[in-house]
DNA sequence: AGTAGAATGGAATATCTCTTCCAGGATTCA
DNA sequence: TGAATCCTGGAAGAGATATTCCATTCTACT
């Protein structure tokens, strides 16, 4: 996997080249910089002396030991270092590198479900689940026009599973329709990225207005969805093209429509059982 | 707080709780502090104030109003946080998630986003990008049932680059139609997996039988798509649900396209300029 | 249009941190 | 063994930073 670009940071190259030089009390101090690298980083030069049980001096004599002007630059030394390992594939894809575009995308899009299906909040997700699989709740899917094509893929895998899901097209007739049909124990799940499209906004409002129970999908808390959802699922939607990959958000969809199933396991079993009947007798599937 | 480890970061969690108290400034301080966290982790009230566009006082009130002492517990917070991704990002990818259902998924759909573009070829996918790029030929898609919404994800985004992408529907009357008009230099690409639609087979043949260039996107080399197809693209789809995944699917599309924006570059640059105003003048897009 | 209230950034202040200096102690070499 | 040198940590001062307060600006509502 070539995510493991680890590159030797210059603070570890200097300490490697005066190794030789260090007093007894500085290669305490040296250790504890390599060893833990985020004392350096989010810390302070006594708590770094202390660490490696010497005092302040010591910690600024080793610094300017290294060449560094004292121990505020080692510290910026260390914290680029970090820095580097904390960007996300998304920056790094921008950058010149010699891998190969395959790769750089295969990274990018790791980063994308990675991060999305980490930064899950499992209350959430179970709240989530519960309420699409309560059968007494409709479902309603709103997506901006980016998205659309995976709130689509939601739409066709939840219809599989229970009735009454919907897809809200972006036009003003379908929008009043479902508001003017809404109950306050329907769920509407709301899925769009930054650019957001307008009437999903307002149409998430409405809803909220309604008393539905809304969940979105977007890409930052701070979201028009999210202000107005109950729970929100941030994902990562980083595109190394002209376009958001909504990677992220189909790897959640998996996620919620497992749980979903799971959750539905009898009815659910049922109806796709109806449905493979249906399609053996029509042939509609093949094998090969 | 307790011992339960908090997957979504405190801050994030926190931001998300207190967003819609926000005001105009401290939104902006907060939208900074998710997107770069570093700045807050390493840098000063000063730093974040400037990188935010407000003042420093700005910047204090919102860790207060996030529940934090001051800016300084705010910053250990977002310090806490990084540190643990600190560790090398291949570690860090298998990490445990928060709960063991979701970490299986994520297992699974990284092997998926993996294995779908590590077995690609190169060669294979220069050639389906120069088709799909070559503005005088037709791009017609075909889907499966199961990846539909998928398609319509190519479909929208090669829509807005290119002009003549049409996706067709399993009837066949669209079938038919899209076969009446077929012209030998054109361009389709099939989706479909295991347990395949039946009239995606069928029409594969017949474009095949009518000398159109034909890209399969699909499990297997012994795919009855790949029978007829010019290029073949094998896809990972395990589900960890009663469905298959369609992530590494839309992580090739992803690819694909970002391909063919680059081959069009010039192009593609003026239609997505015209979309681009165009939303602008009606105001359908939003930045909040 | 006017007023009350919130919002905001600048400046003063209190706190914290780095750096420098120095004296006591250890080590080495004759 | 003694002297010279090096090593070391504590403490003071220099510098930087967070926080608080307040005057100005903006906004919403009458």
């Amino acid at each position: 996997m070539s995510l493991t670009t680890l590159r030797r940071v210059e603070v570890e190259e200097r300490i490697g080249k005066e190794g030789a030089t260090l007093t007894p009390a500085e290669r305490r101090v040296a250790e504890v910089v390599l060893a833990q690298p985020q004392l350096v980083a989010f810390g302070t030069v006594a708590d770094l002396a202390e660490a490696a049980g010497s005092g302040a001096a010591t910690v600024v004599r080793l610094a300017s030991k290294l060449h560094y002007d004292g121990f505020t630059e080692l510290q910026s030394a260390v914290q680029r270092g970090l820095a580097r390992q904390l960007r996300p594939a998304a920056e790094r894809i921008r950058e010149p590198a010699a891998s190969d575009s395959i790769s750089r995308h295969l990274d990018l899009e790791i980063d994308n479900v990675a991060s999305t299906l980490r930064s899950l909040d499992v209350e959430a997700l179970d709240d989530l689940v519960s309420h699409i699989a309560h059968p007494s709740h409709r479902v309603h899917l709103l997506s901006g026009d980016a998205s659309l094509g995976v709130a689509q893929q939601w739409l066709g895998e939840l219809s599989a599973l229970r009735e009454h899901v919907g897809l809200i097209e972006g036009n003003d007739v379908a929008v009043q329709r479902m508001l003017a049909h809404m109950e306050p124990v329907d769920t509407v799940i709301a899925i769009d990225l930054r650019r957001y499209d307008r009437w999903v906004v307002d149409a998430v409002k409405s809803c909220s207005a309604r008393g539905a129970w809304i969940a979105a999908v977007t890409d930052s808390l701070l979201s028009p969805l999210a202000a107005h959802a109950d729970r929100t699922f941030t994902v990562a939607a980083a595109g190394g093209g002209p376009f958001d990959s909504h990677v992220g958000t189909l790897a959640l969809a998996n996620l919620v429509i497992a749980g979903v199933a799971s959750r539905l396991r009898t009815e659910a079993t049922h109806r796709l059982d109806r449905a493979e009947e249906a399609w053996r007798e029509s042939g509609s599937l093949t094998d090969r």
